[in-house]
DNA sequence: GTATGATTCATACAAACGTCCGAATTAAAA
DNA sequence: TTTTAATTCGGACGTTTGTATGAATCATAC
């Protein structure tokens, strides 16, 4: 009856569905049996894999950090110089946020949910710490590397940028007029470019 | 028996006690019986001046916004150059950080609130929007104001900023460890300074 | 085929939730 | 004082929530 081979495993397609139902109503929103329902499983069977609400998310965020992590990092080599790694990251964001803005709304969901639970937050902490660190490595690597001072302030700026790109994202997805402030993005290509 | 005159008005306390719950435990687990509990006051009284839960939650996002939307222009009109403006408005982000961290925690997490609440979220926006406005104003206002293209880019420069301070301040609150992260914010007056 | 372990299923349960209502109390008006 | 309106209170309601349990079904190994 059950083919194996070509069928996802079950808990994969729970884990999936949990990412959808979150990324459509918030984590706030999504209950266990809006999961299961989406998963086309019984409810019992999400506590048999991930034993309770917080295993589940747990194992959600695991998957996107990952995920995107990978992603970031192949948008990254892309470009020779600084200038067009920069640009690229940026259209990066821009192209989510224009074709996938559930996907951003799930990030900014997910992070505000970790503000509430210790485990969740350590994960998001760690992810938004790589990908500093990968700005870091791709865009802002040069001489500031040798002098410890500067190694400090190139940590920093990797941070803001990243900060940049998340706080500006936030309020296009939150904006009711969404084009205009979408281009703002292109901004931050001049802002840090040196 | 009840002194009018030194009593804050019931509706007042509510509106108080939601603010308390939500930035403690996040809009998501902040019920109307502890926010009830929290004003001493009986869970009708909240459905009696605020209708329901939205309508309590939207009262909170409008004293929110008008607070800290003149607190911040306060800190705007402080300093002579734009420098010293740009140095007090990261200072203020950096001392709610340091010393009233729940208030950042809950503007991130009203904001992802409005992520899925229409009349929220355009009252988020219109917030965010202020801001940005404030920040060119006070700090971006030159002879850009003058050139139209430049007009659109110094509106694009505050959006950034604003950004760069909100998903900055977001990776420190959730960062464990925060004291090195919140000296970046110092590096936001470096690359926007001109 | 039978036995064993893993998985799927249906159902139950207690707790917590937002909302609503009628009576009691207070304040204001007549 | 009597009347009227505004406020406070306690309790109930129907849902929804996360979690737990035991039986049924499946796959695998003996």
């Amino acid at each position: 009856m059950k083919t194996k081979a070509n069928e996802v495993s079950q808990s994969q397609r729970i884990l999936k569905a949990a990412i959808k139902c979150i990324a459509k109503k918030g984590y706030a929103n999504a209950s266990l049996r809006d999961i299961a329902d989406e998963a086309g499983v019984v409810l019992s069977q999400l506590n048999y894999y991930y034993n309770n609400k917080q295993g589940l998310f747990v194992e959600v965020v695991k998957r996107l950090s990952q995920q995107y992590l990978s992603e970031i990092e192949n948008i990254l080599q892309q470009g020779e110089t600084k200038r067009e790694k920069t640009a690229a990251l940026t259209e990066y964001f821009q192209k989510i946020l224009k074709d996938n803005p559930e996907l951003f709304k799930l990030l900014f969901d997910l992070s505000s949910m970790a503000l509430w639970s210790d485990p969740l937050r350590e994960l998001i902490d760690n992810f938004f710490q790589e990908v500093a660190m990968l700005i870091e490595k791709y865009i802002l690597q040069s001489k500031w590397q040798e002098d410890k001072r500067l190694k400090k302030y190139s940590r920093a700026v990797s941070r803001i940028m990243l900060g940049a790109m998340i706080g500006t994202s936030i309020q296009v997805v939150l904006a009711v007029d969404k084009e205009e402030l979408m281009d703002s993005l292109n901004a931050i290509q001049v802002i840090f470019a040196k």
